[in-house]
DNA sequence: TGCCCAGAAGCAACGGATTTGCTTTAAGGT
DNA sequence: ACCTTAAAGCAAATCCGTTGCTTCTGGGCA
């Protein structure tokens, strides 16, 4: 949705707009694990019962917040030819999100999410840069896999071990699966 | 770890088994939703801030006891042949780990999991199921791949679609994952 | 333009969860 | 059998989360 679909220069969007703020300037201050929504309120200038009523409770709150972190500022640089765009798309991708601050906002985005819609809406984003990617390599008339060919072999791989197993986790990594995707079968479905 | 490293016989075992049969109880009854500290600790027979002091907080209890329940119970079944092994693995994976059920434990185990510990405790099953089914084809003498690929080819895109995309996730893509990863390259790593 | 209405925010009180200092118990080692 | 230490019990105080009700805002309609 995500849960705030409401028109701006309202009173609601005021209220969002601040609340989110709060959260923002509140994690860098006492950290995440000092958030509360009293503290998140009083900062807001709200009463508690506002944040509890609007998004249930600090964890979708959070939820929603760091969804908006994850969404990528930026579209893909072009290098030029797929594989090299793909490359350097991963390396940041896996930069962006293996940081302790990208891991704890992806466990945020997926903590706080009763019915996946914020999740989807991080692995829409990661699929959007990768279309993008392909379209430009397509347009140039290169061979290109598909979407989800690209999210299974890359996407999925990095993110399956930024979120269960750190250890091993690196730029060369990241640029293995690409080659591997790539020589493999640049067609893919 | 997980958090409990203590011997079998002493108080300490006792209560963290009497508390993790009460939540296990408790959420067959009330519901994940209704489990409360207090209420647990009830049904355990021990006073609430054991639990805290303990295990911190609920989430992190719930996700000591969705880790023991992600626990393979059975190591996998032979079939005669890695390509047969790893399908017939890669569906049950899936069966298990995308129903409701499933997906709550997951959630559980990544929910309460500070250091990332409980998490790669659920990576280290798959792993280990995994590694199982090679050795035995490498036995066999059948040319196969690494561990680690078939996590980045097959468990890894199945569990991020599991969180991240459920939808259009069924059998017949796991199938494809598995039948992709072999004849891509046999002895891949 | 000015009146209405629905939705959202404020307020306040209550119930229960969490925290914490101190005491007591029990396992394991000497 | 004693002693040490880690963990559990207990109880009080605090703070979070919930809820019914009131008040306010802003957009639609006459």
């Amino acid at each position: 949705m995500s849960r705030q679909m409401v028109r701006p220069g309202g009173r609601s969007a005021r209220v969002q707009a601040s609340v989110h703020t709060a959260v923002r300037e509140l994690e860098a201050e006492v950290g995440r694990d000092g958030l509360t929504v009293p503290l998140i309120a009083q900062r807001a200038g709200v009463t508690p019962s506002t944040i509890y009523r609007r998004w249930g409770d600090l964890a979708q709150l959070l939820s929603d917040v760091a969804v908006e972190r994850l969404r990528p500022d930026a579209t893909p640089q072009d290098h030029g030819g797929l594989e090299s765009d793909l490359t350097a798309w991963a390396e940041q991708f896996l930069d962006e999100m293996a940081s302790p601050a990208g891991r704890a906002y992806i466990r945020d985005a997926l903590l706080g999410d009763p019915d996946g819609s914020n999740a989807g809406q991080c692995s829409a984003y990661a699929a959007d840069q990768v279309d993008v990617i392909l379209t430009r390599a397509a347009g140039r008339g290169e061979d290109t896999p598909g979407v989800e060919t690209v999210v299974d072999h890359v996407v999925a791989p990095l993110m399956y071990r930024i979120l269960f197993r750190p250890a091993g986790l690196d730029a060369a990594h990241a640029r293995g699966l690409v080659a591997e995707l790539l020589e493999g079968d640049a067609a893919g479905k």
